[in-house]
DNA sequence: ATGCGACTAAGGGGTAACCCTTAGTTTTAG
DNA sequence: CTAAAACTAAGGGTTACCCCTTAGTCGCAT
């Protein structure tokens, strides 16, 4: 007997186009939903085995599906797939457990794959972006950063704004020497890299969590 | 007659405390909720001039509601706040016509401005962010990114990974001159200013956006 | 009082990334 | 077939960032 499988999909044409490439994976489509209420409520009512769900959804997004399926104990795999590699979403499916992560552009391969894993009760995410969230391991140490100095992180927070050593020492009123002894204290408190650049690109991606510390 | 307003906050402590602010300025909460699609229905049903509405929330985000609100053409203003600086959040809360943006930690003095200004039937947002944004005029443009020939999105995928001219030219086969001059080309192409690493820093910044395409 | 940490500053030298221009070769489209 | 793009490469120069080291001043704590 086929599985069955509902779909929700912003967007109607990509949802016909899962739709096609899912029949000829020789799976049941029940339900082909635009609007992410209407597909959460149909997959209480009909559990099927899949849901494959897009991330952006104006009401209710894949992940907020996700999240609630999990909460009432549903048992239907959910398969989540968006378009851009934004980690931090990607993270947090990973978090909430999903059966599976797709990216738009390669649905057609990831979802034969994904399929094929979730037949072995197997999870499956694509490699890309396994790969990429491995790769993110300059991770945002609070510790470290603990160590700078008031000054320091007066500085640091230049570089984030991509100031040049002449722009900092004029807002901070020291020397371009003073800033530049300071960059270094920093790369070394870090732990950064000897890479041209390196503080710059480090302060760059974790901006979100310092800008507004202390 | 004092006006309505209704919070939705993921956490409890923090929409105490908002409930507690908005009374001190006045303001009659009939609301407060921790989970988004019951805020939600509480503003369909009882329609209060204002609703404050957090981004962090599981089920629906305070995103969502705004725009499902709209979309039911509710004339509650909302306001909508956030713990960080996300800037493609803001983004997206404005297109939507959100008539407040606040940030958390400045929560008392933003609270207070946005309530004045949507008195006066203005829109308040959180004047870091607008400077913010306004700043990002290195906003990411498809159609100036789709000018570039494919050698060019090649090297600047490389630029986006932190790697040198000299690791460029090796992993493109050209020579340090070329990927110089692709550089130069690429910065044009994107009207990027003549600041050192401009390049290296529109390309960490738009990551997302171009890693994946072609 | 002394000694540590923070902050300041500088000398002297290296490399990477930018600036401007010119120009040859290939590919593609009219 | 020819002209426009794209790709390649180089000459020659500036600036910014980064390296290592030394060193003075200030405030605070044992």
């Amino acid at each position: 007997m086929p599985k069955k499988i509902i779909i929700a999909d912003d967007h109607p044409i990509s949802g016909k186009g899962m739709e096609a490439i899912l029949k000829s994976l020789g799976l049941n489509v029940i339900g082909l939903h635009t609007n992410g209420l209407r597909a959460f409520n149909d997959i209480c009512l009909q559990k099927p085995e899949y849901a494959l769900l897009d991330m952006q959804m104006p009401g209710m997004s894949g992940l907020d599906i996700l999240e609630k399926i999990r909460a009432k104990n549903i048992k239907t795999k959910i398969i989540i797939y968006t378009m851009f590699t934004d980690i931090s979403i990607f993270k947090q499916a990973k978090e909430l457990h999903a059966d599976g992560y797709l990216l738009k552009e390669f649905a057609t391969d990831d979802l034969k794959a994904c399929i094929r894993a979730l037949e072995k009760n197997e999870r499956w995410y694509n490699p890309k972006l396994l790969e990429k969230l491995n790769k993110s391991k300059t991770a945002f140490s609070s510790e470290l950063y603990n160590e700078l100095t008031l000054k320091e992180r007066a500085v640091l927070k230049c570089v984030a704004n991509n100031m040049s050593t002449k722009e900092i020492s004029l807002e901070q009123f020291i020397s371009e020497r003073t800033v530049e002894t300071h960059r270094r204290n920093i790369r070394n408190k870090l732990n950064l890299s000897k890479k041209n650049n390196a503080l710059l690109v480090w302060a760059l991606e974790n901006k979100e969590f310092f800008s507004l510390m202390d």
